[in-house]
DNA sequence: TGCAAAATAGAACGCTCGTTCTTTTTGAAT
DNA sequence: ATTCAAAAAGAACGAGCGTTCTATTTTGCA
């Protein structure tokens, strides 16, 4: 079999993603992560060569789970509006419902929102490229007049990511029960006020 | 001048309180404040007895700033919406236009989701008194009919919450300009939302 | 099976951390 | 001016950090 330092690689990135969902990509140590894979500190370091790197392909596989259960799933709905509903969904679920993992687009801006470098810039290219589809979907849902398309997608798009952000904040920090419906019910009332005039 | 410990105490939770609105409470070292502050690293200390000690100072002190800066001023503002507005606009300047300082409600609550003890209740408890009072707020322009009173305060609460983060992270972390005005113009959504249909 | 290369371990480095202990300096009341 | 407690400094601690260097083990291929 060949590569099987990138098997390893993998296992570690996975143990380091869920360290770092819990206490961030800052709180991420080599020592930790080594006491966890059952490997030695200079084994784990030497698949990255500084923590910086591993940071990044934290940040990467993130990205790629991502994609997996929130963009992709969502794809297989009718574009426009089911499909924006799909995203949103597969967001909150992904923000909310996995108890034991935080998410690392929004500790991460926390983070690294005044501290320039190569892992902020990582960061903050994902986080982008999720906005835009995001904001694409809405702008598909528009054309199709399903919301409106005098409105600025990005506003929209804004107000979206805000009921993520409070339903993280309630339901991780707060452990407040009823934030997943708060958010819910705000999706709703984002379409309603969106919905265009001729359509009612 | 009676207890000049105090003052040098004060000294200190101010500069603390500047380190920790760039890094986090959790980048909050004692060497790196007693370098801020010109003394020495056991001089700090004696004055807290333990880094949470000093962490909960510096919650207790943004507390204080909070009240006087966001809710006392809204104060002199008639209930009901318009202090609701100035609430929020209050709110809005604190989390934005401050660029070297960032929100410790929004930091803190990443930092301390997944990590039980007295800061995270410290912190846990100063948001909370502050939610109170935002929904009280809301409750009022509720009950003198400027805002729906059918419709759950708390939701309404929720969905301004989430403009506030939203800000925060597009502003502070994707250094997005047009953030503030989203924000802004998300706040009359909601107002729109909820007003009640008699007035119309 | 043997060999070169890749993967991992182990020890050590310089550094910073929070904390403790001891000593010195400061400042207000007598 | 003297006294005495409060305040601050200084040195040291054990631990953990990222990283480097050198061995050792493991792996895939000839």
């Amino acid at each position: 079999m060949l590569h099987k330092g990138r098997q390893t690689k993998a296992a570690i990135v996975e143990a380091a993603l869920g360290l770092a969902s819990q206490i961030g990509l800052e709180g991420l140590s080599i020592g930790a992560l080594a006491e966890v894979t059952g490997m030695s500190k200079s084994g784990v370091f030497a698949h990255f060569g500084s923590r910086e790197e591993l940071q990044i392909s934290v940040i990467r596989e993130y990205h790629d789970r991502f994609e997996n259960e929130v963009f992709y799933p969502a794809l297989t709905l009718e574009r426009g509006l089911p499909r924006l509903k799909a995203l949103f969904d597969n967001w909150m679920l992904r923000t909310s419902t996995e108890i034991d993992s935080g998410c690392i687009y929004i500790s991460g801006a926390v983070e690294f929102d005044d501290r320039p470098g190569p892992v902020r810039d990582a960061l903050a290219t994902t986080v982008t490229t999720w906005q835009t589809a995001l904001r694409r979907a809405v702008e598909i849902a528009q054309s199709l007049k399903q919301l409106d398309a005098k409105a600025d997608p990005q506003q929209i798009a804004f107000e979206i990511h805000g009921l993520i952000l409070a339903l993280h904040y309630e339901a991780r920090f707060l452990r407040n029960p009823g934030a997943a419906d708060r958010a819910r019910r705000g999706f709703i009332h984002i379409c309603e006020r969106y919905t265009p005039a001729a359509s009612l």
